[in-house]
DNA sequence: AGGATACGAAACGGTGTGGTATCGTAATTC
DNA sequence: GAATTACGATACCACACCGTTTCGTATCCT
């Protein structure tokens, strides 16, 4: 059991000419930009195999469950690591990761949204996606409040630090997507003066509440 | 021109046996209910004809364009009517705005994601969404802060009240899609304890900044 | 060297889908 | 009553896709 969707495909015996693991690469690669472009149902794997320069058997070879298997695969290849980011203050911190996430939102953005219902279909997908990508965006927002709280421009770290650290993708992810407004450094300014930073202080108000 | 999807079908001539106009809502619905279960690319029009009980010919009478004409005109139709919220204070007109949008959001955030991918295809799907269904929420939660700034319970209106509007959709959105997280009333507290009040008493902040 | 395996190219079968056409029947106008 | 149009049922066509097979060649282990 549990020979779920490693980034290792199907092992190839020990005899004969050796998998070209180049092609591993290439296929994969080849997977997320078609499933980015035109979603899971209008992704075919003749396109993959076209474009990752391979031909149809060397994927049914490494994947022989088919397209799921093969999606779940690449998904999982995506883990993007997490930058390090430290300006030194609160507020430089947020706009520099903001602006980082916004810089790779186009791919992620439309990888989302093609494998949007797929989620809701297949566990194993929804598992990759909740343990392995959304984690990474959360602990970077948490190791900024943390530092803020270090050095004392924070009272405390929030109870609900995830929810707070799910606004931004959040609000990135829909206005990228469902509507298409823009994500300029206006948005990015408002967002983090507005909203973040008085939620960030809301916590524990020494003054007057009401 | 601007012969774009109206909730009208193509319109018959004058002679001869008359559409049978039940026919349009159980087409429309029945779109809708697919596209909700299985996405665009899923939905089939054999399927829309079968659970309206309809003969595919039918369908094709009315939307010659095909499948694309057939999904903005059953989208089109789903403007959701505003829902009058009054509860007498800002937190308590917040949670039930809320609430309310949570309650809604099964079949909304599926349809979402079914045609998540298609509103970067489909410039007219795209203007529906953006001109038909988004305004109405923004338009709900504009009121209920400028109610609460009548009764004094807020300074000012915020010169970004459509970012903050954006803010619960988005979660509400991105939690029941992406990753498969409670939307449960200790969330609606948090959200609205923890971020939107104090986004909303940050206008204006008459003590220190900084 | 020899056996075993991977690779590319190409073709194939089966299935599902979009969209059209045919035919007989029902409903409405002139 | 006659012409006209909508409806259901069904069949149909063309196409695209998934997954498999075949074949000749290239590459590696023993």
């Amino acid at each position: 059991m549990m020979a779920t969707a490693t980034s290792a495909p199907v092992e190839a015996p020990h005899r004969g000419r050796p998998r070209d693991p180049s092609c591993d690469v290439a296929i994969l690669e080849a997977t997320i930009e078609l499933l980015a472009e035109l979603g899971y149902d209008r992704m075919t794997v003749d396109a993959v195999a076209a474009r990752a320069g391979v031909s149809k058997p060397t994927i049914y070879r490494r994947w022989p469950e088919g397209k799921d298997e093969l999606v779940s695969a690449a998904v999982a290849r995506c883990k993007e690591e997490m930058p390090s980011i430290d300006t030194g203050s609160l507020r430089g911190d947020l706009v520099a990761a903001l602006e980082h996430m916004i810089a790779g939102i186009r791919e992620n953005a439309q990888l989302a949204a093609g494998l949007a219902q797929r989620l809701r279909e297949s566990p194993q997908l929804a598992r990759v996606f909740r343990e392995e990508i959304a984690p990474v965006k959360r602990a970077l927002f948490k190791d900024i409040v943390r530092r803020a709280v270090e050095r004392g421009e924070l009272a405390a770290m929030p109870s609900d630090i995830t929810l707070l650290a799910d606004l931004g993708p959040s609000l990135i992810h829909t206005r990228s997507l469902l509507m298409g407004e823009p994500l300029d450094r206006r948005f990015v300014n408002q967002f983090v003066d507005h909203v973040l930073i008085p939620a960030l202080k809301a916590v524990e108000p020494k003054g007057a509440s009401r």
